[in-house]
DNA sequence: TCTGGGGTCCTAGGACCC
DNA sequence: TCTGGGGTCCTAGGACCC
């Protein structure tokens, strides 16, 4: 009758995959992300190691803090391609399966294996086995959740890691999410967490108690989903995404720049970036946006919309330095630039000028 | 502590149309 | 003199996720 979803969550996974690759790694404390300049560098740690996090160093931290927490930890640049070939890799393993998969990250899938096991004991049996193959395969680890529905799953994958197997049945719901903090349920994140703190919120069951009315008047339509989410409810199908939304391309610079000809050479960088998956991809927009941030972290958007579809280089990024240009001329030094592209459409003969 | 880069979704206001 | 209601599209900002 109810549904039997497994999540799938690869523990520390540029981590891990450095690790294989290089067994000099191995037991040390070892991060991934920007270049740490001897404490300098501007970025941020993208995966810890295990070892690191001993440490207390931890994804999205600035790097530089990562450098104070764990100077002796090994720092290296990611290499993306290479995770994304093994991600691949990974998740065609996973959806021999069941058919019934949903892919929400390069780390993490979701799986519907109703019609495959006959109850959640067997369900453990076939994650066990799915942890098994990746792990002699691909030589990485992962954390499986088994639950009656995705939100579920998902805590579940979280709870014991890493290489952990969680399984929560039916019966066994709200003695599992009762106790978990606010901050674990996906879109409550930290301002959504102080919000609730100031009104004494702080665990699950204590948001099951808040009447919807009232979270809907403090949260919009997101009051009604965070009580849903309290009592455990989740009906959302597993089902692969759709198409994509946007494409973009964005860059911090090293040292904050005051010249606009050094953003203007960025944004010309940045569309070469991504413009060539716009042709391969046959793909066409209608608004181009640009993102800017000042030195003191002060962010802004400018968008403009065309009233036909393109895929025109030039377009992109003209309409990119047209829109940059007013922030430009206030003598702000500039921290990061970006260029987006929306409003797509796909696969379509690409119109001509006379068509327009 | 000082904040990446890839995205998605929501909100609110304004323009415009019927 | 004081001004409807519904709908769509666009823009800008912000929260959030991995």
């Amino acid at each position: 009758m109810g549904r039997i979803i497994m999540h799938i969550d690869l523990d520390a996974f540029y981590a891990s995959v450095e690790e294989r690759e290089h067994s000099e790694y191995k037991g040390k404390p070892l991060i991934v992300g920007a270049d740490p300049q001897e404490g300098r560098g501007r970025g941020v740690v993208a995966t810890a190691n295990y070892s690191a996090r001993e440490f207390g160093v931890r994804s999205a931290m600035p790097i530089s803090r990562a450098w104070k927490l764990c100077p002796q930890g090994i720092y290296v640049r990611p290499n993306f391609s290479l995770y994304v070939k093994t991600s691949h890799e990974i998740m065609s393993i996973v959806k021999k399966y069941s058919n019934k998969f949903e892919q929400i990250s390069i780390d993490e899938i979701f799986l519907d294996v109703t019609d495959k096991v006959s109850d959640f004991e067997a369900a453990g049996k076939l994650a066990e086995r799915i942890k098994k193959e990746i792990l002699n395969k691909e030589k990485v680890t992962c954390s499986i959740g088994i639950g009656p529905n995705k939100l579920i799953a998902k805590l579940a994958s979280d709870y014991k890691k890493p290489y952990g197997l969680t399984i929560v049945g039916f019966d066994d719901v709200k003695r599992f999410i009762d106790p978990l903090p606010v901050r674990k349920l996906i879109g409550i994140g930290p301002k959504t967490e102080d919000v609730l703190k100031g009104m004494k919120i702080e665990t699950v069951e204590q948001l099951s108690k808040v009447e919807v009315k009232s979270l809907i008047d403090i949260f919009g339509v997101f009051g009604y989903r965070m009580h849903e989410m309290s009592l455990g409810i989740d009906e959302s199908e597993v089902t692969e995404e759709g198409e994509i939304k946007s494409i973009g391309r964005e860059t911090t610079f090293e040292e904050d720049v005051g010249t606009p000809e050094i953003v203007f050479a960025a944004i010309d960088e940045l569309v070469d970036g991504f413009h060539e998956e716009i042709i391969t991809s046959n793909i066409q927009f209608k608004t181009v946006s640009i993102k800017i941030r000042f030195e003191n972290f002060e962010t802004h958007t400018r968008a403009k919309t065309f009233e036909f579809h393109t895929s025109d280089k030039e377009i992109v990024r003209d309409t990119a330095k047209e829109l940059v240009q007013s922030f430009l001329n206030i003598g702000r030094r500039v921290r990061l630039i970006g260029v987006r592209v929306s409003g797509l459409k796909f696969g379509e003969k690409q119109k001509t000028l006379r068509e327009v």
